[in-house]
DNA sequence: CGCCCTTTTGAAGAAAATCAAGGGCAGTGG
DNA sequence: CCACTGCCCTTGATTTTCTTCAAAAGGGCG
């Protein structure tokens, strides 16, 4: 894992796209800075107009939106590695908010440094591109498996865990995965008591077992089966280097 | 409505961004041509790299996916003045198909000189990211109202009214609204049976009723609430011009 | 140890899917 | 002009899926 900020930014931006020495040193002159937030914590909230994008190092953070009766909607994870606030390059307020699901640390970009590499170097705007196109492409998967709660959350974990190898975070079908029952029912639209019934029949079903923080797959096969799962979906953005980590 | 392509395209990036002389002079020097596409047949398939981008004249479209099943989740409705195939700009295959709904009338621009152009006019360049993040919000939205089959129906008939009244297509809280209750069941993860129960206990409710073709709004403020449709999503995108069109 | 948060399980009820059949309407062709 | 056909809308009966309500059992941390 990279140790540093720009570390960070520039494997994110390397994954999507060929950079060369030129942009390599574009990069190298943002200044950039860390900061901590703690578990449940907001890091944007809607109507923000961020000053910075937003680097996620460490920690998972969801992206979500109320609703008029106070139930939450989570739209997307963010997992280390990711974006937020991409918005800001437009000069658009947030429509919706992010939130710490775990302690994160966060590095922060000044927004208007970013809109100046991308406009002398078509190669970064192309990466900020392809990372906004990959989270519509995922959006659109949630949108897609909304018919039957055992696919939709085996297709969950699915996505969650081949996020999780890009960036070298999961190994030996294991990978770390803290999400509360309940934050996985805002993201799906179930409750967490059904969430807990379809992860009991997964897990029974022998492909795949979350608990304890834990994603352990155990049967590739028949999960990708269960979720319809077809990873094809992230891959059309990355480059060849992060396609081949996919294994 | 605009007679032409280069019209089509004109309005459309002025709804979302100030335009300036130079600007407008670069839209002029675009290359455009128009074609017309029959009912039910493709506009783009999943897996093209689209060498134009396309500008909806007139007609409706619909972005969708196949499941495994052979089912179809339709992702997003195009109405006139909407584009697709932005994912050119940045050399990306299309992720989805999209269909023709009605027979339609398409504009294609050579999306290299759509490219060239963003890059030469940062405000051409704003505008195409307000209409991705715009395509980001609906499809947000669209995750937003799975819970109850009623608010979802209701959701989409208030964002299809809203967009419709942001191009003069509706007035006095009617709109022409070329779906099959299948359609919009394909769009919300509904069957059309159950469409169009839902249909009837709305238009039994006396806030709305879609038949014939036609959507006619009869109780605004009963179906906002209904549908707890707040159109502030649609709205910070769009240039003040634009934003005064909802009324 | 005790507290709070999360997971687990049960029972009852609501929501939507499925299965099935009929009806209206537009276009086609005799 | 009328019958035929295909597509879409409508309605009913039944079954499945998921929610709701309720309660109890872990598990980590002060």
């Amino acid at each position: 894992m990279p140790k540093t900020c720009r570390d960070a930014f520039t494997n994110k931006l390397a994954s999507l796209v060929t950079l060369s020495e030129a942009d390599l040193r574009a990069i190298e002159g943002l200044k950039v800075d860390v900061r901590q937030i703690d578990r449940r914590r907001p890091i944007l909230t809607q109507g923000d107009l961020p000053d910075y994008i937003y680097v996620l190092l460490d920690g998972w953070a969801a992206r979500y939106e109320l609703r008029s009766d106070g139930s939450r909607r989570i739209t997307g994870f963010l997992i280390p590695g990711d974006f937020c606030g991409i918005h800001a390059v437009c000069h658009a307020a947030m429509d919706h908010s992010i939130i710490a699901l775990t302690k994160c640390d966060i590095g922060r970009i000044p927004v208007d440094a970013v809109a100046d590499i991308g406009r002398d170097h078509p190669a970064i705007n192309m990466a900020l591109w392809r990372a906004k196109l990959i989270e519509e492409a995922i959006l659109r998967k949630w949108l897609l498996f909304s018919t039957n709660a055992r696919a939709t959350v085996a297709h969950l974990l699915c996505e969650l865990y081949a996020r999780a190898a890009i960036v070298g975070l999961a190994e030996n079908g294991r990978c770390g995965v803290p999400l509360t029952q309940e934050e996985v029912g805002d993201a799906l639209g179930l409750t967490a008591v059904h969430v807990n019934r379809v992860l009991r029949q997964l897990r029974e079903g022998g492909s795949v077992d979350l608990s304890h923080q834990q994603l352990v797959i155990k049967d590739a096969q028949r999960l990708s089966h269960e979720a319809r799962f077809d990873r094809a979906y992230l891959e059309p953005w990355l480059s060849e280097n992060a396609v081949s980590l996919l294994g």
